[in-house]
DNA sequence: CCTATTTGTTTTACATTATAAAACAAATAG
DNA sequence: CTATTTGTTTTATAATGTAAAACAAATAGG
């Protein structure tokens, strides 16, 4: 489809929304939140990899911290390339829901 | 995902758009024009045949028309569960797109 | 007529994406 | 130390997306 795909659009749009916050467990969090459904692990992780090999996000692992359990985490930041993929895909959001008729079982 | 995806939401809405006019290659068309892109026959007709199954749509073929080439078409409808799927999106969309902080180099 | 062109759908074969589940890693609590 | 917690990576499979070819049947025009 080349435009990105909508489980695509919910990642780039939890990273853009938890900003320094944005690491693979808290992502999954939000886009669970945004869907009405628990996300797996793996729903999260593979697609941000491959938004990172297509230059939509970067990455980088930060240190351990100080709470229980609290190990490297994998972060994300949204590039400029990212932030024109998702307004390239609201643009035809927008003209696909205009000019819309009234449906019979609508009305 | 369990929500619709971006093909099937396309192809929903050049339904809804389309009305009596919404047989396979005029939705071909419509949804090209919506991506900027020529969408393949198969990329079109599959995911209608996937929208029929699952009740999102409902389709029935016409007669030949007298027009050269005018064989018969097959025509498509959608359904309150389509509409209901439709909505569903539209609402998530929504949400994820609210609220959404300045980025430094969207500034 | 008969064959070229046009409009249309179906099928096939393959690439990409989505997903669940399991494995792995490393931190602190007690 | 070892149980629990937070976190990432890997594996294996299902579901979707897509191009291209095959198939079908209509009219145009000599």
């Amino acid at each position: 489809m080349q435009i990105i795909t909508r489980a695509e659009e919910i990642l780039l749009l939890s990273v853009w929304k938890l900003q320094k916050e944005a690491y693979g467990l808290a992502i999954r969090r939000h886009a669970s939140e945004l869907l009405n459904r628990e996300m797996s692990v793996g729903a999260v992780y593979i697609p941000l990899e491959r938004l990172v090999k297509k230059g939509h996000l970067t990455t980088w692992e930060s240190d351990p911290t100080d709470v229980r359990g609290g190990r490297r985490k994998r972060f994300y930041e949204l590039t400029p390339a990212g932030l024109a993929a998702l307004h390239a895909v609201r643009q035809i959001q927008q003209e696909a829901w205009s000019g819309l008729p009234r449906l019979a079982f609508d009305v």
